[in-house]
DNA sequence: CTGAAAGCGCTTACAG
DNA sequence: CTGAAAGCGCTTACAG
């Protein structure tokens, strides 16, 4: 058994390093060493002991065992962020926002679930009893905030609609459906369909909801035929699409939003297949602007959507609160933008 | 501040429900709820107190504190995954994987570091006092595990030519590379070129180092100067592929290969932009087989990596190990396979 | 400025 | 089968 045999010689290396194996060397009491450890020594330490402490520290190399630590305190320096599709490309920078914003001081635990999966009660009763000093929600839905009753600092990220439960940062999704309307107006398009997603978030809810509205007032027509769903999932909506398009296609459509990036490039992918020339035959457009749709042929326009600032946001409020300090707003709201590449827009125009 | 409002309701809402409290309520002692919460009662709980305490578990909502759990047993439930790139898409393949064969046991724990680098010894040493029950580390540097004297629990994924240092599960990449080489050269090309991955982790050595010496022993050649390195990032490919395009078109080259298909988007992405045919011009071709890879036009041809079965089997693996089974076998290796699509292979062919 | 002591919530020998 | 008690490593009033 090699790793066994591994494993034990590094378990024997390291015996753990106490506070009170640094008291000893330093001649002081583990007060003391919690205190210089901390860094509270404000008034409390004198000088003398504080650089006989910090030897002791860098000698024996101690770390303060964060489990000791936080049974005192009652709390962790764990923030835990929750939320329902890690796999999604988009969120990698949502996570990178937070993790720069929140800084070293506390360990970012990133709450795993299935794609597209809540945590049950029973899970997040686990995660709270790692005592985490704040919550970050990632698009909840209400019940989830519902059995959800936290009792520290918690910030809510893409959650529209549910501001009364906790400060948020929010996306203004809206704003972008109604650009992505306006520039499908201004291309000449009448007839519309939409792709939406099937996992029943708000921000898909808002995405739709503003297309369409801005769509009707802009004489650009969605029936409630040319409205499908699927999981977001490349083949899933490729498929899907494959099963509409000629319907479609007879009653004229000539443009396909989908709620999501992914959506598109399954949509893209069986334009291809089916031979329909994009965007002259039919253009397509997205939301999220992930990095292949820049790289896409042709590039897929697409409703912009700043992951990193959101992140970012929600990691500084959090930590605000965690900190004792108050919110100078407790609501935040992002802006999106338009890009428009090919997949609208044809080359030369 | 209505934050802070909120906050502070929820605050009272839940006040922390104890072992202490669930042994009044059942009128037992703490050690006998201690053995009822964590099915420890074989012979040593009569049926009757069972039942009792877990009556007074039920009612109560109580959950065992990690904290106060991990510090008397000296180690958490936690699983800490290190990487050096979450970003990167193919990572949360293996992410799921790992999530899935670890189980609701214990808690996944992502260390996040900026894209492309390794946790420092004092970012290391604040996770290890945490008390991780194992530790899962994503293609490390030799140098990072030799600091890393962990005591516990450890497997490695992805860390080829590693394998002295720890249990690991690990890609065979060299075998796609070659299946890769093979591929070109039977499709008649004489001269290719390699756009390389810079964060100098072992896989990208491997892929480079197979690719080329296939590729000399079939008869393509790869000169030095055919051979360049970036970021995995799709501009920075693009723009290094740009810089040498004019040379490597003049010395005849038909063929890149790119070290990710991230890289290979750039590629793909730029030569759009220069006019050049895909595949009749210039073959391209990565390494990841990323969703995208299926989708873009031409659709990219790549090598196959099972990011989700490496994550599953890491996670088994560790499993074992926390568990104090011993491995039936410490070194795995998972096989890779060849995705021909069009950016190789012209359509109709 | 300093240290002895209590306490955070749990688990585990130990004695019965 | 059961419970009193010690102890995990740390922090924080508290008394000096």
């Amino acid at each position: 058994m090699e790793s066994g045999d591994h494993v034990q010689e590094l378990r024997g290396r390291t015996p753990r390093v106490t506070a009170a194996m640094v008291a000893a060397r330093a001649g002081v009491s583990t007060a003391t060493v919690s205190l210089v450890a901390n860094g509270k020594t404000r008034g409390r330490v004198s000088e003398d002991n504080i650089s006989r402490v910090q030897e002791a520290i860098a000698e024996l190399g101690y770390v303060v065992d964060s489990i000791g630590s936080s049974l005192a305190k009652g709390i962790s320096s764990i923030v835990i962020l929750v939320a329902p599709d890690i796999s999604n490309p988009f969120f990698a920078k949502v996570i990178a926002g937070v993790r720069g914003s929140l800084g070293a001081d506390y360990q970012l635990l990133l709450s795993v679930t299935d794609a597209g999966e809540f945590p049950r009660v029973d899970d997040v009763r686990r995660l709270l009893a790692l005592r985490p000093a704040g919550l970050l929600v990632d698009a909840p839905s209400a019940a989830f905030l519902d059995e959800l009753s936290v009792a520290g600092p918690l910030v809510l990220l893409d959650a529209p609609g549910l501001e009364s439960f906790a400060p948020s940062v929010n996306l203004d999704v809206g704003h972008g459906a109604r650009l992505l309307a306006r520039h499908l107006a201004d291309s000449g398009h009448k007839r519309a369909a939409y792709v939406d997603s099937v996992t029943g978030t708000a921000t898909f809810e808002i995405r739709r909801a503003a297309f369409l509205a801005e769509s009707a007032a802009l004489g650009v027509t969605v029936a409630p035929d040319h409205v499908i769903g699927t999981t977001i999932d490349v083949g899933a909506a490729a498929s899907a699409f494959a099963a509409v398009w000629p319907a479609w296609q007879r009653d004229g459509v000539t443009a396909v939003v989908c709620a999501t990036d992914t959506h598109a490039y399954g949509v893209l992918q069986e334009a291809r297949v089916a031979g329909v020339r994009i965007p002259q035959e039919l253009a397509v457009a997205g939301f999220d602007d992930l990095p292949y749709s820049a790289t896409s042929s042709p590039g897929l326009t697409s409703v912009h959507l700043p992951g990193d600032a959101l992140g970012a946001k929600a990691g500084e409020q959090l930590r605000r609160l965690m900190e004792g300090k108050g919110l100078e707003e407790s609501q935040l709201i992002l802006q999106s933008s338009l890009i428009v590449r090919g997949s609208t827009e044809p080359a030369g125009t």
